[in-house]
DNA sequence: AATGCACTCAACCGCACATCT
DNA sequence: CAGATGTGCGGTTGAGTGCAT
């Protein structure tokens, strides 16, 4: 509180672009000394006319080695784009996703370009809903944004269904980050699984193709608010879109149906896969230790502890997904 | 060629959190 | 335990650049 800035006395600090001079006396002195140490005083014993924070930045944004340049290519947009969807403006979490990219520049990129190409397709870019102007729109457009929606919703309420199951299995474990969460989920296999779902065009059919068929509609909104009380922030769109019939194809009820086990890498980090005997071939993933509770009937996991998250993960398995990410190209023409 | 405008991106600023004393 | 200090983060700015007129 109250605290003093770091560059309170101004006297003879400069400002501005940097030097080649000054970048080469910041790599000499960071190289020399295997490391920058205190970041205040380092200006001091480096010769440098700067204050801490302007070597920090520097160095974290230009003279790392380990700093790629050249330009975003359309793996690293899609990922920043899922990754705003779950975590927000939260650029140094997401830039701990993408190597040699530093939070500058993924804010950056954020601001002039993806912003801007999710508000043409009719995407509100904080929350990642679909602008209200655009509600009454059936064109194309509208349809690549739902499906991005829907991308997003998927990948969210996976990520609050395992953030529900491992807070209420390991609640006597310290409490870490939200975001910390998102990323251990997001790294987990559960995660490269879903990731590798949606890359793989897995042989699913399309949520849109089901929308029309027998799709067994289930309510959304039950799993979103029971788990939503561990979120802050970016929530939102759970709140309103239990309406939305966009959604509705992707949810589901599990009554009734069979699932017999299906030959998975999640098993590696104790799931297993289920996969149900109706046409759609629908997937749901449990615990391994609860496999034998689970294999004469879905209803033993269903209706255990974790209903809710195993629902959800089953919403994201089922959810089939075929990574659309068509609507970068269509739009991309900037 | 001159001017204005839009865009990009490096850098700054202030705040918040973590750690230290 | 409270205040001081160090560091990291996100929002914003403004110089540089390219393009259109």
């Amino acid at each position: 509180m109250g605290r003093t800035p770091c560059c309170d006395n101004k006297k003879d600090l400069k400002k501005g672009p940097w030097s080649p001079e000054e970048d080469e006396l910041l790599l000499n002195y960071i190289s020399k000394n295997h490391g920058h140490g205190s970041w205040r005083s380092l200006p001091k014993l480096a010769g440098l006319q700067r204050c801490g924070k302007s070597c920090r930045l520097r160095w974290i944004n230009y003279l790392r080695p380990e700093i790629k340049r050249g330009p975003f290519n359309k793996d690293e947009e899609q990922l920043i784009i899922q990754l705003h969807g779950m975590l927000g403006n939260r650029w140094a979490t997401i830039a701990s996703q993408l190597p040699g990219r530093t939070d500058n520049e993924i804010k950056n990129l954020w601001n002039t370009h993806l912003r801007k190409r999710l508000i043409a397709m009719g995407i509100d870019p904080q929350t990642h809903e679909l602008l209200a102007s655009n509600c009454l729109n059936h064109n194309a457009s509208a349809s690549a944004a739902t499906r991005h929606m829907a991308q997003w919703e998927s990948a969210r309420l996976e990520a609050e269904a395992r953030l529900s199951r491992e807070s209420s299995i390991f609640s006597h474990a310290p409490e870490k980050s939200e975001s910390d969460h998102f990323l251990r989920l997001w790294n987990s296999n559960v995660g490269k699984s879903f990731r590798k779902l949606t890359s793989d065009k897995f042989a699913c059919q399309s949520p849109i193709s089901q929308a029309s068929s027998s799709t067994k509609c289930g309510l959304l909104s039950a799993v979103t608010t029971e788990v939503g009380n561990n979120l802050t922030g970016s929530s939102t769109m759970a709140g309103n879109q239990n309406e939305d019939l966009a959604y509705r194809p992707f949810l589901i009820n599990t009554e009734d149906v069979e699932y017999k086990p299906f030959q998975f890498n999640t098993e590696e980090e104790g799931h297993k896969l289920f996969q149900s005997n109706t046409e759609a071939g629908e997937f749901k993933i449990c615990q391994s230790n609860t496999e034998d509770r689970m294999a004469g009937s879905v209803s033993s996991c269903s209706n255990d502890l974790e209903n809710s998250s195993d629902t959800a993960l089953q919403l994201l398995l089922d959810y089939p997904i075929n990574d659309d990410m068509s609507f970068l190209e269509n739009n991309a023409d900037d």
